[in-house]
DNA sequence: GTATATGCAAACCGTTTGCATGGCT
DNA sequence: AGCCATGCAAACGGTTTGCATATAC
């Protein structure tokens, strides 16, 4: 358990002054710990964490997304209605979301360009523009 | 009860090969009777229903909704991770999700232009591009 | 007459929460 | 020591399902 943890995952914690605990610091070791894993279902995560000797229930890796959410470490994807989907990365970026395997990926930035978008309804400002590229195998 | 029930909704239901079943033309009456309904979700549609006097479950509506997607006729939209919605366009385009309020409305569909868009990924094909601008009152 | 839709309540699934325990500073 | 995170199991909210009844064709 916590086996090398110890410095990458720890700073990234101290950035959303978020106070590193053991299942924490586990948890943000596997978010960034060498730019291994993007996008994680709280499931997903809780998986992840078990098999690499973890001690964590479920409730708190929910928590602890919700937690690093908060302090701004992560952000919540939504792609389909059933799960949450979290993305270590911060800024406003296309998704691909591979239907069969329920995968979710960057979509490459630079590649997305709005000629126009619609226009900003009056009184109103643009939170951020959620686009999400679904793929399915060609025949 | 049914009010006027009679056409459009039935002709619709037709459309997406639907037996005209009472409850079934109620709904699609609420959806495509005049334009009025766009998008809805099923405890939304669920209300109106029973102010106009309809007679259903929570449960039907759950299920035709289902149907009424499966068969083509609307199209369900993923915008937060907890409620489905359903919009009777068809086409594939863009949405403003008003999030002190929950509503969903489309966005003209003429201003969102992509100058590019990310790759598809071989042996893929794109199923569908969701774009979501989320609204916010401005300060 | 037969297949199918409806209603109800119970099952479901992802997520959240309350409370007692244990750990961090 | 004091506060906060953790674990567990129970609560939750939206959605689905099983089964008996009612309805469309």
């Amino acid at each position: 358990m916590t086996s090398i943890a110890q410095d990458p995952g720890t700073a990234w914690l101290a950035r959303g002054q978020v106070r590193p605990t053991r299942q924490r610091v586990a948890l943000a070791e596997l978010l960034v710990g060498d730019g291994k894993v993007r996008h994680v279902t709280a499931e997903s995560l809780f998986e992840m964490a078990r098999k690499t000797g973890g001690k964590v229930s479920l409730a708190t890796v929910y928590n602890t997304l919700r937690t690093f959410c908060d302090a701004g470490l992560v952000q919540e994807i939504t792609v389909d209605g059933s799960r949450s989907y979290f993305d270590t990365r911060m800024d406003d970026h296309p998704h691909y979301y591979w239907e069969e395997s329920g995968l979710l990926t960057d979509a490459p930035t630079e590649q997305l360009k709005f000629a126009s978008l619609p226009e900003t309804p009056s009184g109103m400002e643009i939170t951020k523009v959620d686009v999400v590229v679904r793929l399915r195998k060609s025949p």
